[in-house]
RNA sequence: GGAUCCAUAGCUCAGCUGGAUAGAGCAACAGCCUUCUAAGCUGUAGGUCCCAGGUUCGAAUCCUGGUGGAUUCACCA
């Protein structure tokens, strides 16, 4: 099916071309935008960039040019507003157009052939030692959702997870659980392991505080005690042990970090999100170090190892500042593993682009990590990118895991199908469901309504979420959104005798708000394209509102099942049937599902 | 102090990459269920698009400089 714009695009070319005689026009002289709701048309030629071809005034530009377009097969008219001309397509047209898009096979996606671009996405990427909280939750679904999204555009997907298993953190954990977890498991306790493990972390912080007040009690200074806590201590000498694979220590962090995985799953499962290949960088923080110490050879002259043999890149040419890549103990930061990991991704998978969904708090780290690729030498550095996303506050400001203020994922999801099932109880519409159907209802409302609330805002602002008010059911909500397909369906089921074929002939019985509607699917497809580009499921999100509500506005106008002229109420159910269709299509691509009843 | 990001209605957010009189939802107020699911629809009210310059026929949008907020610049991850 040919896009509209493109068409318009090339007939208003032609007519500059002819009526002012002009060989060339530059196509970015063309603009074309949707016309206002309040003027009369459907699409808007801005004459002013004209004018320099025209040589005339505005008005008689337009006109000028109008009259000329009034002859192309899909106008059916047009109007002059000072230098908007606005053109009004044919009513066959966007029958025509629903027609194709009825008969496509997956109208709006775009398959992805072998030879697609591949994108790697990495998103979760969690820390074994805390469970997931709200910060997570936004990082998961926007993982997820532009993952989808790019499927649709016809890319070939690899979504990754890197689980960070390995460093002091996971030891201070494993050193609780030794000292206070009294040999229990989470079976014993009846908890989810990653809360477990979470505990046994807040534990030790706790415990770890209390020896430094105390060490400087006795006339320490802070840093002094800082270091030489005996938990530190000891929990240094785990990963002293673990680093040379002591047999205990390796058994116990195999252990705990099997509590945390499980419960990891649970949660993902909850939230509907999956991966294609988890990494661990227990498996892979060497490679990076390797990488370091081969690339000091090289004499790189922003490359140094100083006296104490901790190894530096100076990226001050670059406008940044120096950056440490091995301790002067040899062992590796942060950095140096995403080194690692970078190249082993490359090795992996030769994608075209590397999508790292990391919270802004991150942009500094992203920065250097491609600089330090690049000067390495690795050409495909500039093909990672880092999506930055802001932070989730609360009323009370930033969430601190240390002080217990976060809102933990696993109970924010019970919670929110609590208030689902609460909703829909009083509204009492699913009284001839099982339990179990009810439950399913719940729950797909629930996380419609999370993810929709998430998923609207542009990735890159923060957020405020407010547990007792964010999450409402009623308005610019997912619930709304899924509502409006559960009544589609409600009505389809009603319907007797519907068939596929339309009549050609009844083009012309179409009103406003049908037309209004087959405009906004139609766009379901550049829609896609747009938000693929832009890495944003919010322009899916607003475009899904959008769609609804002018769903809404035709349910309102249009009776569907009581029209009375055949050819007529078969065109509306066929119209209803494509416009629930986008929306669970478009919905999917946030991660939502429909309930068929709510 | 340097760097990056953000600032739009009382609140939460859109604003199609420079176009017409800046839009939604929530909250407030007034209506619509004997009618395809009222988690819906219609209306009223609500704005110095942080400020000041600049570019342009035209700026919430681009540029410069401020102001306010967030993040970051660790031998933490």
């Amino acid at each position: 099916m040919l896009n509209i714009e493109e068409l318009l695009h090339n007939q208003i070319s032609t007519a500059i071309k002819a009526v002012y005689n002009i060989k060339e026009v530059n196509s970015k002289m063309i603009q074309i935008q949707r016309t206002r709701k309040e003027f009369d048309g459907d699409f808007t030629v801005v004459v002013f960039p004209l004018l320099r071809l025209s040589k005339k005034r505005p008005e008689q530009t337009a006109e000028e040019l109008g009259e000329y377009l009034k002859n192309y097969e899909h106008i059916e008219n047009y109007n002059v507003i000072k230098g908007f001309l606005n053109l009004t397509i044919t009513k066959q047209f966007w029958f025509n157009a629903l027609q194709s898009i009825q008969k496509a096979e997956n109208f709006g996606f775009t398959p992805p052939t072998a030879d697609a671009p591949k994108i790697v996405i990495e998103y979760s990427s969690p820390n074994t030692n805390k469970p997931l909280h709200l910060g997570h939750i936004r990082n998961n679904l926007l993982g997820y959702s532009i993952a989808e999204i790019l499927k649709a555009a016809g890319k070939n997907i690899v979504k990754v997870n890197l689980i960070n298993d390995r460093g002091i953190h996971i030891c201070k954990t494993m050193l609780a659980w030794e000292k206070w977890g009294d040999g229990k498991t989470p079976k014993d306790l009846n908890i989810k392991g990653d809360h477990y493990v979470g505990s046994l972390y807040v534990r030790f912080e706790s415990e770890y505080k209390k020896e430094i007040s105390k060490l400087i009690e006795e006339g320490n200074e802070k840093e002094f005690a800082q270091k030489n806590a005996p938990l530190m201590l000891q929990a240094q000498e785990m990963l002293r042990q673990w680093e040379a694979g002591n047999k205990e220590t390796r058994q116990l962090w195999e252990m705990m970090n099997g509590w945390v995985y499980a419960g990891f799953d649970v949660t993902y499962k909850a939230l509907g999100v999956n991966f294609d290949k988890v990494y661990y960088e227990s498996n892979t923080y060497k490679k990076g170090r390797n990488v370091v110490l081969d690339s000091v050879a090289h004499r790189y002259n922003w490359l140094t190892q100083r006296a104490d043999k901790s190894i530096w890149a100076d990226l001050t040419s670059d406008r940044l500042d120096e950056k440490i890549l091995l301790r002067s103990d040899g062992t590796s930061v942060y950095m140096t593993q995403d080194i690692g990991t970078a190249i082993e991704r490359y090795k992996d998978f030769d994608f075209d682009e590397h999508i790292y969904v990391v919270g802004n708090e991150q942009d500094y780290h992203f920065k250097v990590l491609a600089i330090v690729l690049k000067r390495l030498g690795y050409d495909w550095a500039k093909r990672l990118n880092h999506l930055s996303y802001g932070m989730v506050e609360l009323p009370q400001g930033k969430m601190k895991s240390r002080e217990g203020k976060v809102v933990d994922a696993d109970h924010l999801i019970e919670e929110m199908i609590e208030t689902a099932r609460k909703t829909s109880l009083e509204l009492g519409k699913l009284d001839e469901l099982s339990n179990d159907q009810a439950n399913e209802v719940f729950r797909k409302v629930a996380l419609g309504a999370l993810k929709y609330f998430i998923l609207r805002v542009d990735p890159k602002r923060k957020m405020l979420f407010n547990p007792e008010e964010s999450i409402d059911f009623n308005g610019n909500t997912g619930p709304f959104i899924q509502y409006t397909y559960v009544r589609i369906l409600s009505m389809l089921r009603k319907a007797e005798n519907e068939t596929n074929e339309l009549s050609v002939e009844m083009f012309n019985l179409l009103n406003k708000s049908e037309l209004g509607l087959i405009q906004q699917i139609y766009r379901f497809r550049e829609t896609i394209a747009e938000a693929a580009e832009n890495h944003s499921p919010a322009t899916i999100a607003n475009y899904v509102y959008e769609l609804t509500k002018e769903y809404n506005q035709f349910y309102h106008d249009c009776p569907v099942l009581k029209e009375e002229n055949a050819d007529l109420r078969n065109f509306r159910i066929a119209l209803s049937r494509t416009c629930a269709q986008t929306i669970k299509k478009a919905t999917g691509l946030l991660g939502m599902e429909v309930p068929e009843k709510m």
